[in-house]
DNA sequence: AATAATTCTGACCGTTTGGTAAGTACCACA
DNA sequence: TGTGGTACTTACCAAACGGTCAGAATTATT
């Protein structure tokens, strides 16, 4: 049910399922959202953070996630370098998914 | 925050949110979960539901969703065939983060 | 002079994924 | 006899994905 009462059709280029799936639905992305939360966090945190993946793969992610501007990132001329990143505005918005996501596993996956 | 207080760690290979996407973060498998949706539907009909998928891998994502138990299926053995997928109770709890995904479409996305 | 620290970048390459398209099985029906 | 309908199955191939690893940049520290 949608709010102004139409179906939501997949069979729709503009399904907004598929839309969101289209930027969420990669293999990282939701968890370095969720991994992310509400807080601002400098690269190497977030790459020990998250064991498994690549420097190469959390780098195009976060490139990827800031163009998309669900991330904002803040670097700082230093050396050596140090860069912030944090959930935007809409990034944010993406956090309930990740809840979801946790919840399920944690009701129905061993 | 978990129903035990514990956090959630992604950084842990068991991280809720690491299994769930293990289980339901493929391209397609969370756009055909909500397309059965509360529903028996045939093959034919999910796949004309789906467009832009290729019967090879609607095939190969319902074994996968079969296995896993998020979908049942029931095949009566007529001419020509008939098959009739639907959500499992435990397919049903995906439902909360289809519907997520919508509303964060709908909501953030042109 | 060498090392460490941090954030990236790029080349290489194997694996996975996914699409296309043809084929299979079986019976009803024209 | 042959065509249609339904649910797959398989072979082939191309593209996307993803991992490894080495390197670059720059300054403080030893």
């Amino acid at each position: 049910m949608k709010k102004n009462g139409e179906k939501i059709r997949v069979s729709d280029e503009n399904c907004p399922v598929r839309k969101t799936l289209g930027l969420l639905g990669g293999k990282w992305t939701l968890l370095i959202l969720f991994q992310i939360n509400n807080r601002v966090i400098r690269y190497g945190e977030l790459k020990r953070a998250i064991p498994g993946i690549s420097e190469k793969v959390l780098i195009q992610e976060l490139n990827f996630l800031v163009e998309n501007k669900l991330v904002s990132k803040k670097s700082y001329h230093e050396i050596p370098p140090r860069v912030e990143y944090q959930l935007t505005k809409i990034g944010l918005r993406t956090l309930p998914i990740a809840d979801k996501l946790a919840s399920f596993g944690l009701e129905n996956l061993v």
